[in-house]
DNA sequence: GTACCTTTGTGAACCAATGCACAAAGTCAC
DNA sequence: GTGACTTTGTGCATTGGTTCACAAAGGTAC
């Protein structure tokens, strides 16, 4: 389930604390999820509660960062240093997670040979090398949008089967291959569309009035003439 | 719908490449949607598609955008400006959808005055008074955890109502404050997972072994014994 | 040992979202 | 103008996930 991460981290928030023992009700408020929800998850991996009392923080963090593979120390090479990229390699939360960074590799020629988070950036030309010689596992790509179809064929023609893709396309892979795409503006738009929605109660009379008086065009008959001269003017 | 950012790229993509007209099969497929969906999708904006030829991608772009309330110009303040918070400042993805950097805020005295990407960083302690003055409705949250709650504390009560975290915590916010979390971990946890499951076809053996045998304790009924002296050592 | 209390685990109802399949609507060729 | 073809928009069945509610299980007090 997509959920164990959360609960995870709030286990560690408990741990932390020096809290042992926590019911489920406690921890699916600190998650942010319905009690029960988190029951039946947890059910699925076992009965690891205690009927009376509640779950073992720390026994239930074990047998969720074993589901979860976290037991495993997995390599991961990064491809694209830009801001992003460095902010990745430096990101606190992939360390502690059982995540390795085992490469940094770019295509800039200015970056290469630099040092950022304890590693020396390496050319894309050792990509391939660097993920048979590394066990590495998992790539993560933080190219700009341009490149990351081409990384991405690499990586999969050297057998890599999961990809973490923070560029702005949508890759196509072979099938059996994972990709989970994080899109750092989307959750941005879907935000504006709400405080949109609690301001106005509704689309902005102004945009909606402009809606009706598309540009170039006067009405829905007249609009596919657009169609090899784009209505909105100067994009050609 | 939270997919129509995803739509939106899609059609951006395309009108790029001069296309002008596309059919809800290849929108989807370049969304990464089943088609069906897509056009239910579509049809509750209204029905801007033209049976026998498709959407006019220009069109759709724009009711789309007004529909996520693109249209208007949002200002953003983005508070943390660690490796993250440059990375987002830097962030192409946000300026051209509508989202406008209004401020980049940080309590470090050393970053304070820095110049990131055509911004001067402000301490801190003019949050509240930023925020009225530049009309910010949305806060990007990219400190430290420990400090996230605080900053959310500070930004609701100078009456923000949309908030983007990315500090690995769950925030508690009044009613009717939306928060968006983005958890940069989460989805490598999600490819370790299934990582995991290609590789062995379900837990690992080893991990499985070890957990019969939790550390410091020997079944089930002795673990709560653990609850005031936690099972795991070195935790106190 | 017994009665009571707390909390888990799960059966069952419920709800929303998904996808199929097809009719309606429009285009294009001739 | 007519007929064949393409593509949208949507009714409907199905699926998957969420929530409720409660019995079973264990702890605790006396």
């Amino acid at each position: 389930m997509a959920r164990l991460p959360l609960y995870l981290r709030a286990l560690n928030g408990l741990a932390e604390r020096g809290i042992a023992t926590v019911s489920s009700e406690d921890l699916a408020v600190g998650a942010g999820v319905n009690s029960a929800k988190l029951r039946k998850d947890l059910s699925h991996l076992g009965s690891y509660g205690t009927r009376g009392v509640g779950y073992d923080v720390d026994y239930l963090i074990y047998q969720i960062s074993r589901e979860l593979g976290l037991t495993q120390d997995w390599a991961v090479a990064i491809v694209g240093v830009g801001n992003l990229g460095r902010a990745l390699a430096n990101y606190g939360g992939f360390v502690s997670r059982g995540f390795r960074v085992a490469s940094l590799l770019d295509a800039d020629a200015e970056v290469v040979g630099t040092g950022i988070a304890g590693l020396v950036v390496e050319h894309i030309d050792s990509l391939e090398s660097v993920i048979r010689e590394r066990a590495v596992s998992i790539v993560v790509i933080a190219t700009p949008a341009a490149a990351a179809q081409e990384v991405c064929n690499r990586v999969t023609a050297a057998g890599i089967t999961s990809i973490l893709n923070f560029a702005p396309v949508v890759l196509t892979v072979p099938d059996g291959v994972d990709v989970r795409k994080v899109d750092l503006s989307i959750e941005l738009q879907i935000l504006a569309f709400h405080e949109q929605r609690k301001v106005t109660g509704g689309v902005d009379e102004t945009a909606a009035a402009a809606a009706d008086q598309w540009p170039g065009t006067v009405g829905m008959s007249e609009r596919n003439q657009g169609a090899s001269a784009p209505p909105r003017g100067g994009r050609t």
